[in-house]
DNA sequence: CTTGACTCTATAGCTGACTATAGACTTTAT
DNA sequence: ATAAAGTCTATAGTCAGCTATAGAGTCAAG
């Protein structure tokens, strides 16, 4: 049974061919099943696992419950409580409200640091090189680097000094 | 000598002095030095670190240059161009540059991400919940997480899976 | 002179979501 | 029949920036 037969007729697929068709690495695919977000309809007698199609299913859930936000954890919670019958509705909705608050959080902190970030280039663009100051970067800093506390340059290993 | 008379005089202060003053942790500063992004100005007999003054503005170098987005590794590049006499203009606002694109892409992903995150949960609310769907959250879920592939329920752990 | 606070080095762990490796076994293709 | 490709488990490494631990030595106050 070649591959293309086993697609015509939705059969089993092993992890190879998972991993083609879902564009996931086969190594997350086991990563994924560690973490109880997917797991095989079973395993040949040598061990191999063995998908059926819902797979196919389950991972999309699990791409698109990341492009949400939630965290695998998250993910995994989910499914360990829809299969065992219960709807967590109300959870997924409070997580979905807080990842959006975070998310708002997030912007505005990106936003004002964008800002920052604006006027510091801004201002070097406007003022030129100052003398005393590294590019006018930020002041203070000549003092701090232009000065070495000793005179060899270059990082050193930790190693490099031990007690003698 | 007392922590009091050296501060007035601004002398030596080991390194609990320093974290608290600076606040920013003993095991940080140790790790900052490890990253070349600070150095103490001696050892007593013992071993012990002797920090002068400088070492305070040099910190706020670092805290600044974080503030801007810069990497531990880029600002120990600074800093190391610094102490060997070089003013890495060019680079450090091309870096500045860079960053503040890195940040608009930022933005411009979470601000749609956001979008998107808001639109579901605005349809949940005006679908309510419908058969056969987890809470509405994505088409398809149901058939993915409701119909276990298998009986067992939980997570598994890799280990409990062995080869017969 | 002891006790407790401080410091030292080296190393490992944390976060989250993977990614890579080693070494053995199985399947597929030629 | 053999070689290549696939799969298995277990474990460790990646990214960044810390944070924690163990076990030893040092120092200051009472």
């Amino acid at each position: 049974m070649t591959p293309a037969e086993r697609d015509a007729r939705g059969s089993l697929r092993k992890i190879g061919e998972v991993a083609k068709r879902s564009d996931i690495a086969v190594e997350t695919l086991r990563f994924y099943e560690s973490r109880g977000l997917i797991e095989p309809a079973g395993r040949t007698a040598s061990g191999y696992r063995l998908y059926d199609d819902s797979v196919f299913e389950r991972l999309a859930f699990v791409k698109k419950s990341q492009a949400v936000g939630f965290t695998l954890d998250q993910i995994a919670w989910i499914i360990a409580e829809a299969r065992e019958g219960r709807r967590p509705c109300v959870e997924v909705r409070q997580m979905a409200r807080q990842r959006l608050n975070e998310l708002d959080e997030k912007l505005t902190e990106l936003r004002r640091y964008r800002r920052d970030l604006k006027r510091t280039l801004d201002a070097w663009d406007r003022e030129g090189e100052k003398e005393g100051m590294i590019c006018g970067l930020i002041e203070g800093l000549d003092a701090a680097v232009v000065r070495p506390v000793s005179g060899r340059a270059g990082r050193r290993r930790l190693s490099e000094r031990r007690k003698p």
